[in-house]
Formats: C-alpha cells, structure tokens, sequence
DNA sequence: CCGCGTTACGTACGGTCGTACACATCGCCC
DNA sequence: GGGCGATGTGTACGACCGTACGTAACGCGG
C-alpha cells in the first residue's frame, strides 16, 4: 500500500505538461516522447499511467474543462443583482476564463476534439450546462442560453481578432442580449 | 498506357480531397499519403504539385474560407431591409454556412490553427472582414461587429449541443442583439 | 520520325511514432 | 535477512511519416 517510491504528483505533472504542450504545438503535435521529455520522465511512465494517447488527452481536457467552469461558476455566484451579473459576464469575456492565450488556444483544440468525437462531446456538454446553470441564477433560461452563446463568439473573437477591441463593446453586447423585449 | 498522366484538375481535386478527409480525420490524422490515396493518385504527385503539407493545408483552408465568405455575402445581398436582413443572418445561423457537420468541423480545426499560426490568422481575419462588411450593408458598424460574435457563438452551440434547439431561439438573440437602445 | 525539355511518377531513406515487454528496484512479511 | 509481489523503467520493434531524387512517359519543334 505504502509503496511507492519517488514523485507521487508524476500522473498529475503529466497531465498539466500535457496541456501546456498541446497550447504550444497541439493535439496534433503532441506524442508520448515529447510529453515525457517535458515533464522529466521517461518514456516507459507514459505507458505505465495511462493506457495510451486518448486516456492522457481525455484527461487534461477534463481537467482544464472543469477548470474553467469553476472560474465561470466562482465569477457568477459573486454577483447579487443584476448590474453585477452583466459586469461578471463581461469581466469573464475580457479578462477571466479564457484571458491567457493558453487558455484560448487550449479552447479551441478541445472544441475541434469536440466536434469530431462524441467523447469529448461530453465534456463540452458539462461545461455548458455548468455554465447555464451558473447564469440561469441571475437571468431567464432563454437569455442565459443566448448569453452563453454570445461569450462563446466574442471570445473567439477576441481570440482571432488583430485589431483591438474597443472597451465598450462587450457592455454593450451584455446590456442588449440581457434586455429581452 | 498509363492513363492519369493529363489530369489538368488533379491539383484541384487534392484540395478537395483534403478537406474532406480533415473533415473526418483531423489536421493531425493527414498525412501525404491518406490525401494520396483518397484523391487516386500517386504519393509523387503530392509533393510534385505542393511544396509541403503546409502548402496543402493553407490552400485548402483558404478555398474553404473564400467559399464560406461567399456564402455568407450571397445571403446577405439577398437582403433589402431591415427585418429582411435580420432574416437573412437567421438563415445564416441555422441552415446556411455551417449547415453541414463537415463545415462545423473545418471551421473549428481552422480557428484552431488560426489561434496558434499567424498564417492561419490571415485567412479567418479576411473571413471576418468580409463577414462585417457584408453586416455593415444593413446594420451601424457596432452592431455587425456584435452580430458577427453572435454568429459565431450561436454557430458553436448548435455544433455540440446534443440537445435540439428552440427554434425560435436564434430569431430572439439576432432581434435583441440588432436592437440599440 | 526523332530528339529533348517538361511533366509526372515510383521508390527508397532517415526519422519519429506508439506500444509491448523483459527487467530492475523497492517495501513488506515471514 | 531473504524471498516476493508491486511498482516503475529502458529498449527494441514494426508501422507510418515527409520528402528527395532518379527515371519513365509525354508533347512538340525540327
């Protein structure tokens, strides 16, 4: 039981080296040899903790999914009213969640597993269902729904986008799809 | 006697190929060889017609943005007023440049190059560009910039959300988005 | 009909990959 | 202390990769 013998975090220091190599070449520049070389292992350890390349990657996407939807759901539950709930929404477009190219990166690797592969379905399924629930505490389901696809699309914009964005904007979208009719 | 030999559309179709097989395999699982295969011709052929994968890939990816872009101002120069536009971007959203799995695919695994190679950036910033331009006919610049977010985020969500969406959904979000102060 | 430049192809080379598996090293119990 | 499972590692194998390059098939001016 007691015996192991050094580094007992290893399984968890590959899965972190494992992200951060993903938001540097991608899932399609990542192998076994580089993930061990980054992390300081050797390479028989990448066989022994996981049983091949899908069990690491399915891991650090759920581990940096479920990240990020705490952030969200930390950010949201700080609100109490409903000015403070548009500035939360905005302040996790602009600076949160996805604030480090990293994370916008690592964004887009998981949703293109996404879109091809039903396991990584899931996680994105979790993830926006943790991220309704989390704006559905301060706005109708419909608008929670349209607000979580608009923090999706300026995201992305801001994460493809060369030309700064002009500060007012994102206020502006959040004042107008929170405003129903 | 060895047929093949006058092919005037062969590089042509290796684009086409290649997108195809990105569609069902990824940006990581081509290579040479399965675009070979899959277009019938010989592995020389690749490197005769394209200096690398990467040639390939950016040719590829361009063809797929201009066709898309193209769609996209179709739609939108069909529009003569107001209600008629909003309409249009409706159409957009939830039938028309994304409509097929294939295209969802190859728009993520091109943000997802875009997001990390500059290159790559070019051909989505034209994307957007034009995208805005087309918007602009019909809506103040503050509004199609929003616009062109909410496309893209309501674009995401209809790609993995497993659930149906309300059909109404998308009609609301595009009138409250296109509705100022 | 014949060279001959252009176009296109087949193949072979050096490298990286995932993974299996024999082997070393440890803590523990007797 | 000595065997013995459990835990971890080094290495080798076969598959696949991109690409370079010698060579074959063609069109065409002579």
């Amino acid at each position: 039981m007691t015996g192991r013998r050094h580094d007992p975090d290893r399984r968890s220091r590959i899965i972190d080296v494992c992200l951060d190599l993903i938001a540097e070449v991608g899932v399609a520049g990542v192998s076994h040899r580089k993930v061990a070389a980054a992390a300081d292992v050797p390479l028989g350890s990448m066989t022994y903790h996981f049983a091949g390349m899908d069990e690491l990657l399915r891991e650090a996407f759920g581990r940096f999914a479920r990240a990020g939807s705490d952030g969200f759901e930390q950010r949201m539950s700080e609100a109490t009213d409903l000015e403070s709930a548009r500035a939360a929404v905005v302040a996790i477009i602009t600076q949160d969640v996805f604030g480090t190219q990293r994370d916008l990166v690592l964004t887009h690797e998981l949703y293109t597993l996404a879109s091809r592969e039903p396991a990584y379905r899931e996680l994105t399924n979790a993830w926006m269902a943790r991220s309704r629930a989390a704006l559905e505490r301060h706005f109708d389901p419909v608008t929670a729904r349209l607000l979580d696809a608009l923090i999706e699309g300026l995201t992305i914009h801001r994460a493809l986008d060369t030309e700064a964005p002009q500060p007012g904007t994102v206020t502006e979208a959040v004042r107008r799809i929170t405003t129903p009719a």
